[in-house]
DNA sequence: ATTAAATTTTTGTGATCACACTTTAAAGTT
DNA sequence: AACTTTAAAGTGTGATCACAAAAATTTAAT
């Protein structure tokens, strides 16, 4: 194995008002905080985050870009809809993904992230166990358990597209969920996996 | 089948110069007319464009969210380089993408597509039995024979996947063609496309 | 002729202004 | 009271300026 300077030390990141915008935008979208249809402002959330418009448009472009956003005909913004055609669309692609990404993983995971994947399952099912279980609280340990097996794949690529998909699907998921939908509490499958 | 007013009709596009700018630099990169490492200036191409910094700093950041372009930490813009790893990870992603595109476009495609498909392939073959190719048309015709069948799957999400992926590679695979590589001339599988 | 220091140029980033357009609120009209 | 018209406020988009940091160039020194 070749060992050079590139292994040793991690490339530091570039740091700015709109990466750190995006960030907590993405934040609110992929937990679930912004319904879809919700329209944004520029100004608004620059005058919300204390910055001007500038960085706020930059990172907008990019959460268009990733179609986490939309840029509607009438140059309005807002968190997009989705027919039933398109999530199930989505859905297809997650499998195939977030297969792929699973299938690597299990090839390559350590045992402190099994761990860390168990714990998240734990926490998830305790909440879930709950006569009233919380929402927000459920969508987090969901997330920590599917990315805990993601990030074990080791495939940055691989993980940054699927966390992509999750940005879009996230404001739905939380529209269903305050509907009173049950689908995260159907899912005990997070138990089967790893009894092959 | 339920038939709706948006059954009739096709949302307009917004048009605006930031996404012609876009359109322009994906072309150029997915048609690898730009080399890996080769740095980019926002005032440069604002002034070989006509217009001012900003469309062009909308569209490099839409850019660089597709991982198109990369701006480094000492804010340097340019064409991603790629390890092996890398470009490892790309082939598998894209072999589960592309997969999924060609096996739902086999149970959708039209008889106009597949003849569109076999156009391309033939302007392929014909340009490959050259004795000496040209390389930005072997580019178009691989890609039109590609995307032909993917379009052919009426997914449009996993499309623009697949359509970032490609501008991805697409200055590796130049790069590569200029020094001469017979990547693209190995590849008559292409006719092997529907033979079951 | 080489290296070091100083200067100029060029870079992305953030802020601010102007503009065309849309949406909302108000005023006017029948 | 219901509708139309007008005015106001708010929207994204594009252009321009200011600034700090990096890169390239020039100058100075050994």
């Amino acid at each position: 194995m070749t060992m050079s300077i590139s292994n040793l030390v991690t490339p530091l990141q570039r740091k700015t008002m709109s990466l750190e915008v995006h960030k907590q935008l993405r934040t609110l979208l992929i937990g679930g905080r912004m319904m879809p249809g919700e329209q944004i402002s520029l100004r608004s959330t620059a005058e919300a985050l204390g910055v001007s418009v500038m960085p706020v448009r930059e990172a907008v472009q990019r959460l268009v870009a990733e179609q986490a956003l939309e840029l509607a005909p009438n140059r309005t913004l807002r968190v997009p809809t989705m027919s039933a055609d398109q999530f199930r669309e989505i859905t297809r692609i997650r499998i195939n993904l977030e297969g792929l990404a699973a299938a690597t993983a299990a090839l390559r995971l350590t045992d402190e992230a099994i761990e860390k994947i168990e714990d998240a399952n734990a926490d998830f099912s305790r909440e879930i166990a709950k006569v009233k279980p919380d929402g927000p609280r459920l969508i987090r340990f969901n997330m920590e358990f599917h990315f805990g097996v993601y990030h074990g794949a080791a495939m940055p690529m691989l993980l940054r597209m699927i966390e992509d998909l999750w940005s879009r699907i996230g404001p739905i998921l939380n529209y269903d969920l305050q509907r009173g939908s049950r689908r995260l509490q159907e899912a005990d499958l997070h138990n089967r996996l790893g009894i092959w």
